[in-house]
DNA sequence: TATGAATGAGTATTCATTCAT
DNA sequence: CATGAATGAATACTCATTCAT
């Protein structure tokens, strides 16, 4: 749905993915050093040692880049995160779910930084809506389930789940700063932390 | 370091004063409607119906009015929010201190929404720091005191201190999206819930 | 209805005609030299020695700066050929018409070079339709109007308008080209050829 | 002068004619539907599914494939009209001549409108000549021949033989246009109106 | 032969900034 | 003080052409 194409899915021809790959990371890293705005094509192109055009070849409009940059994020974040979160019952969800995040942020801390800066670019047109609100709505469906469950089964208490689950993805959004904080953040001491509040913030009684 | 370069800092001058208020209103209206990408010099002097000159002319560079944008929206912020805090002990400073936050944001959506989309857009250099890291910490300040004080007093269990005024201001950032949001949010309720969240959060026991 | 000021029409400010004016012409020449698809506003600026975004400055994009020029060809069309319509009766109307048109032509060689290449150039996205359809209805209407007077009044036989004019309008866009033909061409006397003709081909009996 | 770089002019070998042809028919397509500027070689390749690199390969340059559709277009038009020329006096053959030319249009509709496009492009570089004044010349001979035969038996007056090819021709290029007007014009009717229009304007007495 | 990948110049347009008036 | 005009660099994107495979 993101590529060029046209003629629907041949094959992806083995360096038109590897190229495709390239680009995509070296857009992410780009974004997340300085920022959406200033990530030219020009400025993505020179990190990967190609000519523009080569962009332009591969990605049919810089839209078509960043959608692809966001495909890939949410991809691998999908693939770390989902693992680890413990089923065995919503209280321990939430707890190994916020871990998970935080963990994923902190090994990746281009890709989140880079999805942030996006999601607050501005976007289409529309003020208040990150660049793609059905990317919001992805990244928020499993936390939703989760906190859906408890409340069902009385271990949550009855808040407003869409309050709850703005103020979890508001306290990932501050992960990628303190990454590379000066002095260094003990991370996963940071993601206990945070479990450990929305854990009581959560809970019932 | 900021505006007019000849007369070294003698007197702002009356007219003075008035242009860079106006300029600034502007800017922030633009940047909250637009984005901070697409407002560009032109079109923040077409709304205030002025030629881009003058705004050159009122600030060194686009970046000094920027800076204004952020000491306006922070003065103002700080004069609602201030009297609203209730210090009769930390829990109740914590909970109006959110609640006063939310309002004010609910009040003023144009110039949380400025402040936020300006915070991510890339700022100076640094990749994980905002626009300007002194402003964030003069944010906080308020915050970090009133749950230093809690967990002196014994009101507030030991938390991070970081952790948690980190996690409370992410949150703080969703509230611009949910202010013109379809359908609209109570943000009274928000703020409300917010508080709730914030307060089993922090509280001993 | 052309140019860039939303404020509807104040002043055009005088130097702001006066660059208006000479962009125009520069345009003009360019197109008429080097064809429409190779004008670009970079080989106008570069003619008229000023930078590209002085264009951009004055004209809202090159569609503008086309409609510039093509209502300036028109204006400066009607303004020559107009009164020198004898309309005593439709056959001298014709002759003269005709005349008119070839003596504009040949006065005012890159004006019309120009008008043809733009109309045939392609324009919107329908194959057939010239840059715009509007422009050539106003060419055509006075013509339009004599051989319906001519028809009505006996002097003309019943030949069908539509076709006439068009055939009459091909045979006007042939001159420019002869404009500077090696060996030169006698454009009097070539103007005096087609009135003949077209006298001929329509006059009854 | 035109393809194969190495081997001088060896044999044209049967796919790489059949090659030329299909390339060149798409090209024609193109260049109707699309314009000669915005026939771009990656869409003319594209409509004949074919990577860009092929035509490169048997065109020796853009231009190159450009003067191979002018030259199959000038084939096709001299193979359907000459036959249809009724030679049994010059005004015979000048009517149906007329008629034959716009009835070729009428069935190539793609082919005259590339060749129209094309002549008005801009071309070479010099200003007042067609894409290939050769081309035009070619185009023009047997009319001129026509007219001339008519001169000295007789049954033409005395006129300007180049004007009366040029206004010929003029209306000629009128064609395309109406071929898919909206809404539809006769066209054997357009033919007929054509040549009695001719008819008088070149007839003695 | 044919391909698809790559290039680098070129496209219109926007931008922050400067400066004479 | 303010203006409108001008600049030159930067923007995303397209193009004809080349070349290794």
């Amino acid at each position: 749905m993101t590529s060029k194409p046209d003629s629907p899915d041949q094959k992806p021809s083995f360096i038109e993915a590897v190229r495709r790959a390239q680009i995509t990371e070296c857009a992410i890293e780009c974004i997340a050093e300085i920022g959406y705005v200033n990530a030219s094509l020009a400025k993505i192109a020179k990190r990967a040692d190609i000519s523009t055009g080569v962009i332009s070849y591969h990605f049919a409009s810089k839209d078509d880049l960043i959608r692809a940059v966001i495909a890939h994020v949410m991809d691998t974040a999908v693939a770390y995160i989902q693992p680890r979160i413990d089923w065995s019952n919503p209280r321990a969800a939430l707890r190994s779910g916020i871990e998970a995040v935080v963990a994923y942020y902190a090994a990746h801390r281009d890709y989140s930084l880079a999805l942030l800066k996006i999601n607050l670019a501005g976007g289409a047109g529309t003020p208040t809506e990150p660049y793609d609100p059905e990317i919001q709505e992805r990244r928020q469906r499993v936390m939703r389930e989760i906190l859906a469950q408890g409340q069902e089964d009385g271990s949550f208490r009855p808040f407003d789940i869409g309050v709850m689950v703005a103020a979890i993805f508001g306290a990932f959004d501050t992960v990628p700063r303190k990454v590379a904080a000066d002095p260094p953040v003990d991370l996963p001491a940071y993601g206990r932390e945070l479990a450990e509040l929305f854990d009581r913030a959560t809970r019932a009684d």
